[in-house]
DNA sequence: GCCACAGTTGCATACGTTTGCAATCGGTCG
DNA sequence: CGACCGATTGCAAACGTATGCAACTGTGGC
């Protein structure tokens, strides 16, 4: 039965102390060079590491952060995840997801994070009032991603309005006036402010809304829209524009090939996130992108900030979309 | 400044001691239950939680695991991450992610995992023999996940062999003789299995390879594939069948739109994974699904059983795939 | 030679929990 | 009534690290 290995271990054979040890493996602690050098020099032989737990324990501070999203599934989360994964393991600083299945679920996955002394929290989903206080007064550092977030939080968003003008903008642009909306369900803050930009554009150039519809993110939704609006009596329109790519493909598949419009020459199809899929041939749908890469670094790094001081301002990072127009080649 | 609540808060509140306030919070220890009760009260209403982090220290146990994935765009990973996640929750067993950015950052990560005194890893990539050492001698449980794993290495994967035969067997079911094989590079374990069921079974029914091609399971990898094939001088063939999905779709896509072919009447075209994508009206690719759900449940129980049992055996265990086929309506 | 001083070092304590052990308690059985 | 037994309880020592503080070192200035 081998015990781990411990700083003991490494003091005794390098013939230090334990306080020499720890100090030789924080950076900046008071150690004469060659001190230091011999009780590295030890711990490699040994194959010593620190033990974080115990670390996080001593200096109250984990070095991870908790990531807060829901299970659905929508297929943009998990690259979100893996860009913050990536981005805050150059600060050394872990992520812990923690995946919400079910709405109600909330509250107590906040408690689970308070018992895991998490240096901070980033959360895309929105999060109780009362959960909010527990959090504060635990004085957690909280940042929200792609959500509007409360007064006096921190929060990093791509900018869903400027993002909903440009991608209608672009369709009007084309040509096109009457144009028929692709809505996320009410409750969601990227849907509504993408659909508040479109119609903005809409509005100011003088296009027309001829139908409206509510999905659920999904291909699903998008096709039944599609066939919704092709039905007799539906008015014509020229254009589609959906809350996201997942819903305009489903929509644009459906004119194709239930339909037998073509695309997008009969009619325009648009959608948001610039997901690769939208930029396949076979689908060819102008989006926008989201900056995933530049929001998780921001993230990040406004994070890490926030933990070494709780008292930063709250600031508030609006990313702008990218045009994402497909290769047609 | 507000300090953290701890277990001498709770226990001078309950006029008890530390241990009752410890022992309350651990199941099955020997409390009163009115003391329990009086304790978990006290809890509540000051609203502490025990520290993990302490509790992991003491206890040498961090319920939490280790999940290693390569950064790839391989949108098949996010997927998995979040079922094991989920899976993993239902037995209070926390995720943490490690990505790998690069091939050779492996052998830090494990040395990272060593240090967060996990209760255990789960990888989905390789793992050189120094590293395993490395995890052996600390007596931390490994579980492999769709991966040939090591001699006495526990792990849970696909059949993708019997997958490659499956979906061969569909293939050529629907008439088809000559057909082309989109492989994968040639380090993937995934990749080589489904092609060995694959060619098994073309062999089996008498049918034909007719070409090659080693892509980076990417859709222009399969643009490219089908452009190669269909240059002139190249053999004529009625099929192909991709390592996977986004492969498949590249290909559909070429040939349907730079070539003109039709899909699936000139040419079928079938993938791997039972993506969302695969089944869209517009891709229609036949492909075999893994079990992802079943497979993370199975991961999870497995490294549970592990944690607490060490010595238990290192079953490896594999599902079989399902045929997804796409629904022409 | 003495003092001030900056840089090192180790002791001891703290972090918040778990747990072995011994003590205590109440009850039952002979 | 005493002995014994099981359940409960608190004390104290872990777990592995960080760090304030005092002691110690060597240096230079007067």
């Amino acid at each position: 039965m081998t015990r781990r290995l411990t700083s003991h271990d490494v003091a005794r054979e390098a013939g230090v102390s334990v306080s020499a040890v720890s100090r030789a493996f924080t950076p900046g602690a008071s150690v004469s060079p060659d001190k230091k050098a011999r009780i590295l020099r030890a711990a490699t032989e040994l194959g010593y590491r620190p033990n974080v737990m115990a670390r996080a324990v001593a200096t109250k501070r984990s070095n991870v952060v908790g990531l807060i999203l829901y299970n659905e599934t929508n297929r943009h989360y998990p690259e979100v995840l893996l860009a913050l994964s990536s981005a805050f393991s150059a600060f050394g600083v872990r992520v812990m997801l923690f995946l919400l299945e079910k709405e109600d679920e909330i509250d107590a996955t906040i408690e689970h994070i308070l018992s895991y002394q998490l240096d901070g929290v980033i959360t895309a989903a929105l999060i109780p009032s009362k959960s909010l206080e527990l959090l504060r007064s635990a004085r957690v550092p909280l940042l929200f991603y792609n959500r509007p977030g409360m007064e006096g939080c921190a929060s990093v968003s791509c900018d869903h309005m400027t993002s909903g003008s440009a991608i209608a903008r672009h369709v009007i642009g084309l040509g096109r006036r009457n144009i028929a909306l692709l809505r996320a369900y009410r409750d969601s803050s990227v849907g509504c402010e993408r659909m508040m930009g479109v119609e903005q554009e809409i509005v100011n150039a003088g296009a027309h809304i001829v139908a409206e519809f509510r999905g659920q993110f999904d291909y699903k939704s998008g096709v039944a829209a599609a066939l919704l609006w092709t039905a007799k009596d539906a008015p014509p329109f020229d254009a589609i524009i959906a809350a996201n790519d997942m819903m305009a493909i489903g929509a644009k598949d459906a004119l194709v090939y239930h339909v037998g419009r073509s695309v997008p020459d009969d009619v325009v199809v648009a959608g948001f996130d610039g997901t690769e899929a939208s930029q396949w041939i076979g689908n060819a749908i102008p989006s926008v992108a989201q900056p995933i890469e530049q929001m998780s670094r921001a993230a990040a790094s406004m994070m890490v900030d926030r933990i070494a001081d709780p008292a930063c301002l709250p600031e508030r990072r609006l990313f702008p979309g990218r045009l994402a127009l497909p290769d047609l080649t």
